[in-house]
DNA sequence: CGATATTGCTCAGTATGCTGACGATCAGTA
DNA sequence: TACTGATCGTCAGCATACTGAGCAATATCG
């Protein structure tokens, strides 16, 4: 009988689960509220003002059905802005406020420490191998989820 | 800029994201109905006859507020049983049903074709280095999360 | 024994993620 | 131009996960 210990899809549960812990928990000791999901969708946004929703939620894998949500939450604690768009009128541009880029760059250390802590098990070179491994793994299996990640079109 | 493909924590959402999609997909075209999640708890109850819910989230990772629901499930399709302690009357005792048994032999192919096909863009070594560089960050920040992994006392 | 602390379980509330459906709009084509 | 299909956003419903609270029962200690 196999142990769930040799099974990567429960590996990968556990990995996520300490990665959520940990990033809340920091970015709660720096003083911000502010989810691992919601602060991918916001940096992203501050990168690409005026994307729609479903570009958003392809530079970062999500499903167009949860983005509407995380949304909401930062519109609704101020970080970003939904207005219409005005050359397609099904879509919402999105931007940053500038309480959102002040809140991105407050949190940027824990963010950071965050993502040390997960990997403090490891040595420098194991994390990047584990890193590498990871990207890899995603890469073959990214178009079997329902929100697969997609690269700008450039 | 940090990308996310830099960020252990993103890496981590995607490959459990597409851990899950794949895990259902495997198991749907094998003609049942269970979760992840399910599948851990059901599997952990048959080789733990009698076991309380407490302990049996202690070894599967699951927080105590959430294996509540995934037992209900559990217990709802006819798989596993809940039934009062007689030692301790605040616990309940779990027990797999035949048709519980039945089904995780029947499943049983659908999850390694899953862990497979999660492993599917990597060699057999670097699928094993994945794994047991997963296993080494897990160790190191299993107490960080409110649901640690908690092996049974012996 | 009795007060206190701890433990097992549940519940309410919040936040991802997903399936499937829908209305509104846009794009391509006959 | 009218039709068809695709796309954008949203919604309802379900299943994890978590926080924090609470009840009932057990354990511990003075």
């Amino acid at each position: 009988m196999k142990d769930n210990n040799d099974m990567p899809g429960h590996l990968a549960r556990r990995f996520q689960q300490i990665a959520v812990a940990v990033f809340l928990a920091e970015v709660a000791d720096a003083g911000f509220d502010l989810t691992p999901v919601q602060y991918a969708a916001l940096a992203t946004i501050k990168a690409n003002p005026g994307l729609d929703q479903v570009t958003l939620a392809g530079l970062i894998a999500y499903d167009r059905t949860t983005i509407t949500g995380v949304i909401d939450r930062l519109v609704q604690k101020g970080l970003a802005e939904r207005r219409a768009s005005s050359r397609d009128r099904r879509a919402r541009e999105l931007e940053i406020t500038d309480e959102g880029r002040r809140t991105l760059r407050k949190i940027t250390p824990a963010v950071e420490s965050a993502q040390r802590i997960l990997l403090r098990g490891l040595s420098t070179r194991e994390g990047e191998e584990l890193m590498r491994l990871l990207r890899k793994a995603i890469a073959a299996g990214n178009d079997l989820s329902r929100a697969p990640l997609r690269s700008p079109d450039v």
